[in-house]
DNA sequence: ATGATCTCCTGAGCGC
DNA sequence: TGCGCTCAGGAGATCA
């Protein structure tokens, strides 16, 4: 479910109010997700967040004495604060009681999430085979235009590999190609180098458009106080099958690639 | 080695 | 009201 807006914004909160925080109790309930963690989490107790960084859809919480933290959110993911006494969403598998008398709470339904505790000089493997993240400075537009171009796949399936670029999922690939005037089917390495430039472009600009909306939620993203995100007013073809397209008006269309929904309009996009 | 397809789960929404 | 079906922001595994 979240792509990188959603979790940059969750990144932002947890920057806020769990940087600096102690964690002095850790309950772990999570054996049934996906995959476990290198390092037992309970060692997380006593350990202090120093800092909350962001690569793709994974956060990456620094912790004293040279700990890391990954997180991902799958696609049902939820971190949030909640009062001791507060009643627990279903599903919660991690609860993390802060310093300040507060909780952090992990919960999935689908559990394809995970939470991994990484100890000091041990390599963050989740991590190794990305590539650059959407929104970092040191991914240009012609090193990206070249991967694009090495690529046989369709450009809505380069965009969502997360080994070329981090971040990018199935909302926001079908919102830049939509903006760059690409069709989701044309295979990237047959895309005009002129487009091949903007696309990185467009990728920037509609991420950043929804983290100033705080994200886009359908029915269940929330932040790490709750809040729904209001990109999804904004959206101009994703989950808009039928609809008119912004542009030129034709009807939406929604096709099937690689077992995910793809919005595009035919009109605009070639 | 690349690209397409399958798979892990629960829950919401729909048509009947 | 309920049953069965389809679909969902991801990504690793497996198959061709």
């Amino acid at each position: 479910m979240p792509e990188l807006p959603e979790v940059e914004t969750i990144r932002r909160g947890l920057a806020k109010q769990l940087k600096g925080r102690r964690i002095d109790g850790v309950d772990w309930r999570g054996a049934k997700l996906r995959s476990g963690s290198p390092t037992p989490l309970e060692q997380m107790e006593g350990r202090v967040v120093e800092a909350v960084d962001r690569h793709g859809k994974y956060l990456h919480w620094h912790l004293s004495g040279g700990y890391s933290v990954l997180v991902h959110l799958g696609m049902t993911g939820k971190l949030l604060f909640a009062e001791a006494g507060e009643a627990e969403r279903s599903h919660t598998h991690l609860v993390l009681s802060l310093d300040d008398e507060k909780q952090l709470r992990f919960s999935d339904p689908r559990r394809f999430g995970c939470v991994k505790l990484f100890a000091p000089g041990t390599p963050l493997v989740d991590l190794a085979h990305f590539g650059k993240d959407a929104l970092d400075p040191k991914l240009t537009a012609p090193e990206f235009a070249d991967a694009m171009r090495a690529s046989r796949a369709p450009i809505k399936a380069f965009l969502l590999d997360q080994t070329q670029v981090a971040g990018v999922g199935n909302i926001y690939a079908a919102e830049a190609l939509w903006r760059t005037g690409i069709s989701p089917r044309r295979r990237g390495a047959s895309v005009p180098r002129a487009k091949a430039l903007k696309l990185l472009s467009h990728v920037r600009d509609v991420l950043r458009d929804s983290i100033a909306s705080g994200g886009t939620s359908f029915n269940d993203y929330v932040d790490h106080i709750g809040q729904p995100g209001k990109y999804v007013a904004k959206l101009a073809v994703y989950d808009r099958e039928g609809q008119p397209c912004p542009r030129c008006a034709t009807a939406i269309r929604r096709i099937s690639q690689a077992n995910r929904s793809t919005f595009y309009c035919p009109t605009c996009q070639t």
